[in-house]
DNA sequence: GGCGCTCTGGACCGATTGGTCTAGAGCCCA
DNA sequence: TGGGCTCTAGACCAATCGGTCCAGAGCGCC
């Protein structure tokens, strides 16, 4: 039913980032994303020579250029920072509603994996380029730099938090309302 | 060197928390938890009899406990529902730092397990207790009805998402600017 | 045709997973 | 002293973990 054409490799970025968002780096097997990507073991360790750590940078990435689109359609029309942030809350309570209450797919992903600081980093600089992302349409769109930076952070952190908080209740509407406390 | 004298049921819960909270759910195995706890593991199935998810779940619990006296410790002498705000993400931002920069433990023990329908619950269950302190301070401190729920809930959304980046970039910063964006 | 390459398919590996089970240590109370 | 508890101790289990390895399918190119 699921990508038929699509090349090994995407299917098994596709197929990891999936999984990997509802039940975390450690709660996913290679064999379960093996199936799910219904591709061979001997395919994942060509293409991904490290395996699952690569499999799971890999996946990461692919979610936050999702999620770097997603804002960027959110911002593009708007009037207003407000006006943005507003749809883009908007945008994500459908996406958390359509793909089951999943949490934010860098922190499942990366956050809870091994020790490794690569991934810490990754997350990082994700997390880092959402913020840059949002940063600059605040600017564009007319605040000052110190309240653009102040902005762009604290709807992150809004988003981030409402997710989780979402997640629990399953339940998108905090999501919703994450605009209304600016 | 780690209390030595606690009961085992105890000691186990204490171990449990510390490394769900840093590796998550499943990110952790039983043996890793009997190892810290010293405890072997006939004492696990007999305090826990449905094992891993029982002990998971007490963990959470222990950990919310602790939370909820933090909070409470924090607006007990707060002229404000502000002041008690800030202090509490100042406790939490050097809670933060001395734990080595773990994720909220609620999230990291019951969100990444199993589907189990009884951890989402509880997870719900420990949120809304959460909110429902702050809001009983927020209430007790003058705000009325629809602001303190609203301040209550937005308050730790916040809490929540700046400890995601927190956790992120190694940095308590993050947390302590919370009060800034009230 | 035949070489050389990328990629697939899956058998196989040792280590670790969560969980079961039983023997008995230790203690309380009669 | 001895029966009856609670709790400890760890051997043991099947299942699964992530990872290695190699045979060969398929294709492009000379």
């Amino acid at each position: 039913m699921e990508t038929p054409a699509l090349p090994t490799k995407d299917r098994l970025i596709r197929a990891a980032a999936i999984l990997f968002r509802s039940h975390g780096y450690n709660g996913v097997g290679v064999a379960e994303i093996l199936t799910e990507a219904k591709a061979p073991k001997g395919s994942l360790y060509h293409h991904f020579p490290n395996g699952k750590a690569d499999l799971a940078v890999a996946a990461a990435r692919a979610a936050s250029d999702e999620m770097l689109r997603l804002a960027a359609a959110s911002f593009a029309e708007a009037k207003s920072f407000n006006d943005g942030a507003a749809t883009l809350c908007h945008k994500l309570a459908k996406l958390f509603d359509k793909t089951g209450w999943d949490t934010c797919p860098i922190a499942a992903t990366l956050l809870p994996g091994p020790d490794n600081p690569d991934f810490r980093a990754e997350a990082q600089h994700i997390y880092d380029g959402w913020i840059g992302e949002i940063h600059d349409h605040a600017a564009r769109l007319g605040l000052d730099e110190a309240q653009a930076q102040a902005k762009s952070e604290a709807l992150f952190i809004a988003i981030q938090g409402a997710w989780t908080l979402a997640r629990a209740r399953c339940d998108s509407d905090v999501l919703r309302r994450v605009p209304d406390s600016l």
